[in-house]
RNA sequence: GCCGCCAUCGUCUAGCCCGGUCUAGGACACUGCGUUCUCAGCGCAGGAACACGGGUUCGAAUCCCGUUGGCGGUACCA
C-alpha cells in the first residue's frame, strides 16, 4: 500500500436486514486492515433504499459488531449520535450532500436528467435480449435538446439523473486482490445515480462519501466489481482521485452458489445465540478467504490483525464449512480460563431455568439444590470438551442440575451381565462410599478401582451401571468426575435408586 | 444474450508473483488402530487434489494462449 495518508477504511452495510456471515467477513478484513496499519475503521449504514430498509435494522447491525468484538472507531452510535467528524454517517441524514454534488455533475454535463419510464425501459431491455446485444440503457434523453429537457423539467414531469458513460475508449481499475480490470466504456450502463424521490442510489452516495470520508481503500464483495468503473468515472467527472480497491471473493453455499439464506443459517447473532464464540466465529471467518500462511488454525482477534495481509486475499470463492466452525469453537471453549468460560456459559444455564442466582451462588429450584460459583465451574468441566458450543450445555448438563434423571433399568446391565450380579455390585458399592471421607475425583477413583480388584469384579461391572446410575444415560462423563461433581449424597440416593429398579 | 471474475484433496487452504527443494504440505470431515465402563477428547496411521488441451523451457501446480466448467453482474437493490 503506497499511501501515505493514513489508511481509513469503512464497512458499509445496508440496513435491510440483519448481518449475515458474508456481512462479518467483509467488515472484519476491514477491520484487520486498519489495525494492521493502524488506520481508521468507519461504519456507514446506506439506508438509500426507502422501500428495503428495516426499521431496527441498523441497530441490529451495530449490536452484532459490537458483539463479535469489532469496535469502529466513527460511525453512528446505537443512539443515533455520532462518533467522528465526518457524520453523518447515516446516508439517509445526507440527503442535501448528494443533491449539491449531482447538481455540479449535471451543470458539467456529466450527468443528465432522463423521463423514460420503466415500462419504456423495459421494452428496451427485451429488445436488446433478443438481438443479443448487451442490456444497457439506450441514452434517449442524453441526446435530448436542452429546451425540451427545460420544457419538461418545468413541467414537472418526474425523472432520474443518469451519469453520461463516455462513449469512447475504455476504463481500468487496478484492484489490491486481482491487479487489472477494464471495461469497454461503450458496455458500461448509463447508471440511474439520483432516483425520482430525490434519493442517491449506491453508485452516488458510496462515491461521494468515500471521498468525503477520505476514505483510503474500499474493501468490499467481489459482486461489486462489474460497478467499479461506473465508481472510477464518477471520481474522475468530480475531478477526485479514486481510493484503491479491493474486491473481496465470495463465500458460496454448499452447492457453490453465493451464500443466500435460503440454503444457509447466515445470521451472525443466531450462532452468537446458540453460544458459538465471538472469537471462534471471527477465527473462521477470517480463514474463509485468507490465512496467515502457517500450518496453524487457532487465532486471536489481535494475532490476525498483526498478520493480516491484503495482497494475500485469495481471489476464489470460498464455501462455508460449517463442520469446521464448531470444530474452532472447541478450540476457543479450551482456551477459556476455568472462571471466563463458567461466566459464558452461566447465562445459558439459567435461560434453561437449570439454575437461578440466590444469594451464596445459584440454586436449582426443582430439586432445591445449592451450586457455589466453584461447584457451578467443576460441573460445567464436565462438559466443556463435549460439547460445540455453550448453547448444548444445558441438554448436556441436565442430570447435574436437575432431579435424579429418569432413565430405564436395563440401561443398568452391562454387556450381558446378570442383573442380580449387577444389583449386588451397586449396593456393595454404596456401602463402600458411604464410608468414604476424601470425596474427590481422584481419591474416588482410586479407591473405588482398588475395592473392584478386591472383590473380584469386572471393571466394567461396577464402572457402567454406577454411571448410569448417576448420570441417567449411555452415553456420559466418567462416573468418578460425575460423582465428585454430585456430591456424596447426591451420589448415593441414585445408587440406591439404581440398586430399587434392579430388584 | 452481453460483460466480468475464478479454477490445488469432499471443504478451507499452503505452494504460484521470484519455474527445479512438490513422489504437492496443513486443517476440517471421513476410515482404521490405540487409550477406555460409555460418549467425547487425545495419540497414531490411512485414503483423498494441481479441470482439460496446447505452447515456452533442460525442467511447469507455478509463465503464456485456448477450451471447458463454476460463479457474479446485467434494477429508480445494495
Amino acid at each position: 500500500m503506497a499511501t501515505d495518508q493514513k489508511i481509513r477504511v469503512r464497512f458499509a452495510p445496508s440496513p435491510t436486514g440483519f448481518l449475515h456471515i458474508g456481512g462479518l467477513r467483509t467488515a472484519l478484513y476491514n477491520y484487520l486492515f486498519a489495525r494492521r496499519w493502524g488506520g481508521t475503521f468507519i461504519l456507514r449504514i446506506e439506508d438509500t433504499d426507502r422501500t428495503r430498509t428495516v426499521p431496527g435494522g441498523a441497530e441490529g447491525i451495530i449490536r452484532t459488531l459490537r458483539r463479535a468484538g469489532l469496535d469502529y472507531d466513527e460511525g453512528p452510535d446505537v443512539e443515533g449520535q455520532e462518533r467522528g467528524k465526518y457524520g453523518p454517517y447515516v446516508q439517509s441524514k445526507r440527503l442535501t450532500i448528494y443533491r449539491e454534488h449531482i447538481y455540479k455533475l449535471v451543470t458539467a454535463g456529466a450527468a443528465y436528467q432522463c423521463f423514460c419510464s420503466p415500462e419504456e425501459l423495459e421494452t428496451v431491455r427485451q429488445i436488446q435480449i433478443a438481438a443479443k446485444q448487451p442490456t444497457i440503457y439506450n441514452k434517449k434523453c442524453r441526446e435530448m435538446s436542452s429546451p425540451d429537457r427545460a420544457a419538461l423539467i418545468k413541467d414537472g414531469r418526474p425523472h432520474v439523473i443518469r451519469l453520461a458513460i463516455p462513449e469512447e475508449g475504455s476504463t481500468t481499475f487496478s484492484d489490491i486482490i486481482r491487479k487489472e480490470i477494464t471495461f469497454e466504456n461503450r458496455l458500461i450502463d448509463d447508471s440511474v445515480l439520483l432516483k425520482s424521490d430525490g434519493y442517491p442510489t449506491y453508485h452516488l452516495a458510496s462515491v461521494v462519501d468515500d471521498h468525503l470520508m477520505n476514505i483510503t481503500q474500499v474493501i468490499r464483495g467481489e459482486e461489486w466489481i462489474p460497478s467499479t468503473p461506473k465508481h472510477v468515472i464518477l471520481y474522475r467527472a468530480f475531478g477526485w482521485t479514486p481510493p484503491e480497491f479491493a474486491h473481496l471473493p465470495l463465500l458460496l453455499n454448499p452447492d457453490r452458489s453465493k451464500l443466500s439464506k435460503r440454503q444457509m443459517d447466515v445470521a451472525v447473532e443466531n450462532y452468537l445465540d446458540r453460544g458459538y464464540l465471538p472469537e471462534a466465529l471471527i477465527n473462521f471467518t477470517a480463514l474463509l478467504g485468507w490465512n496467515p500462511q502457517a500450518d496453524r488454525e487457532v487465532y486471536e482477534l489481535d494475532e490476525l490483525a498483526r498478520s493480516f495481509n491484503l495482497p494475500d486475499v485469495n481471489s476464489s470463492g470460498a464455501v462455508v464449512n460449517l463442520e469446521k466452525l464448531g470444530w474452532l469453537n472447541g478450540q476457543h471453549l479450551r482456551r477459556l480460563s476455568k472462571e471466563e468460560y463458567a461466566r459464558r456459559a452461566v447465562p445459558y444455564l439459567e435461560a434453561a431455568s437449570l439454575i437461578t442466582p440466590c444469594p451464596g451462588g445459584w440454586v436449582n429450584e426443582q430439586s432445591g439444590t445449592i451450586f457455589s460459583s466453584q461447584d457451578l465451574q467443576n460441573a460445567l468441566s464436565l462438559e466443556r470438551e463435549r460439547v460445540r458450543n455453550l448453547g448444548d450445555l444445558p441438554e448436556a448438563l441436565s442430570f447435574i442440575f436437575g432431579a435424579v434423571p429418569e432413565y430405564d433399568g436395563d440401561l443398568l446391565i452391562w454387556k450381558d451381565a446378570e442383573p442380580a450380579r449387577i444389583m449386588k455390585g451397586l449396593g456393595e458399592l454404596a456401602e463402600f462410599l458411604e464410608l468414604m471421607r476424601d470425596w474427590t475425583e481422584s481419591a474416588l477413583e482410586a479407591r473405588v478401582k482398588a475395592w473392584i480388584d478386591e472383590q473380584g469384579y469386572d471393571t466394567g461391572q461396577i464402572l457402567w451401571p454406577m454411571r448410569v446410575a448417576l448420570t441417567g444415560r449411555k452415553a456420559s462423563p466418567g462416573p468418578f468426575e460425575v460423582a465428585a461433581v454430585l456430591g456424596k449424597e447426591r451420589t448415593l440416593a441414585r445408587l440406591r435408586k439404581a440398586v430399587e429398579k434392579l430388584s
